[in-house]
DNA sequence: CTATGTATGTTATATCATAACATGTCAAGG
DNA sequence: CCTTGACATGTTATGATATAACATACATAG
């Protein structure tokens, strides 16, 4: 099951109700303790800024710049230089942990750890929310047009910029 | 037809064929011709700045920074200062005459302008070459996601990192 | 011709990101 | 135990990307 099975939670019951409200603070912990054993499952070391970077993002629950973060983590006892949050993101990403999203420039903790996901980010330019949309079918017509030009994927960024419901209809 | 016809260059023959060779003068030719008609039928200004930064970027044929576009509009008598170039290239991109590819903080000219298209771009980490490949299948699938959470898309960036033919042959 | 909107150019600064190196930590082999 | 090698954290410094704010020039409609 992608999220815990708390029925009260929207997060949970229906995970990819990116826009609606809901108690996040239940799927982030749910997120957390899954993201632990998958980095232990793949050798990696969850160190505490690592782990510390992984739940800011969780808590604010919205992309944030690197140096965003990093004054979080200054301000709780960590580094204050840059690379200190470039370098604990980096290794997010690269587990999977966390999405970078480009263009704007920030990051995301990922909400769908472990599962083979080829996330796509739809971006308000009305509120700044970013949801994590289940883009499978997005990824593999990615896929067969990268084929056919005998390109081989590694990583993608599918990001598109719009309007959530919420602001669509305000509008 | 989305290129002219010269049968000799295969950038107009088979204009998908992203990474292959081809006398690309002749391509941008006809693209920088489009653009002109383009530009004219949405009653934007076809100016001497932002018609060379189009130049350029078709006679380099690559996706560029836009400091590496203004050093290039400096040494020809135009302005010294960054928002010479991001202006002209944001009026590109406006425009459909240009894209933004954002991995690489670089702009790169559109190859199909004109026709309604939503670009994927695949970024050969080997060669850095990008090719703007044919993705409306990836395009709808994209609406469909988006549709799925009440989204409106405006913009896209759709993004692949991996390598090219000749480089993935080479590894 | 002149008023208005748009384009260009400038100065200055904001924002994002990484190179290079020093120090510290941890776990495996001697 | 203790050394050693790999990796993590921290620093200084700098590089790279991007935009705000304002002054000047230019085109075009009235």
């Amino acid at each position: 099951m992608p999220h815990g099975s708390d029925p009260d939670c929207p997060g949970c019951v229906a995970p990819d109700l990116a826009f609606a409200q809901h108690d996040h603070s239940h799927c982030a912990a749910d997120v957390l303790a899954r993201a632990e054993v998958i980095a232990a499952d793949q050798g990696a070391r969850m160190t505490p800024v690592r782990r510390r970077v992984l739940e800011i993002l969780l808590e604010e629950h919205k992309a944030m710049g690197a140096y965003e973060v990093l004054q979080r983590l200054a301000a709780e006892g960590f580094g204050h230089q840059p690379p200190v949050a470039y370098r604990a993101l980096e290794f997010l990403v690269d587990q999977g942990l966390a999405h970078r999203i480009r263009r704007l420039n920030a990051f995301a903790a990922c909400m769908h750890p472990g599962e083979a996901h080829a996330p796509a980010f739809l971006i308000c330019k009305g509120c700044n929310i970013v949801a994590e949309a289940p883009a499978a079918p997005v990824r593999a017509a990615l896929d067969r047009a990268a084929e056919a030009l005998g390109f081989v994927i590694e990583r993608t960024n599918i990001e598109a910029l719009g309007l959530c419901p919420t602001c669509a209809e305000a509008a």
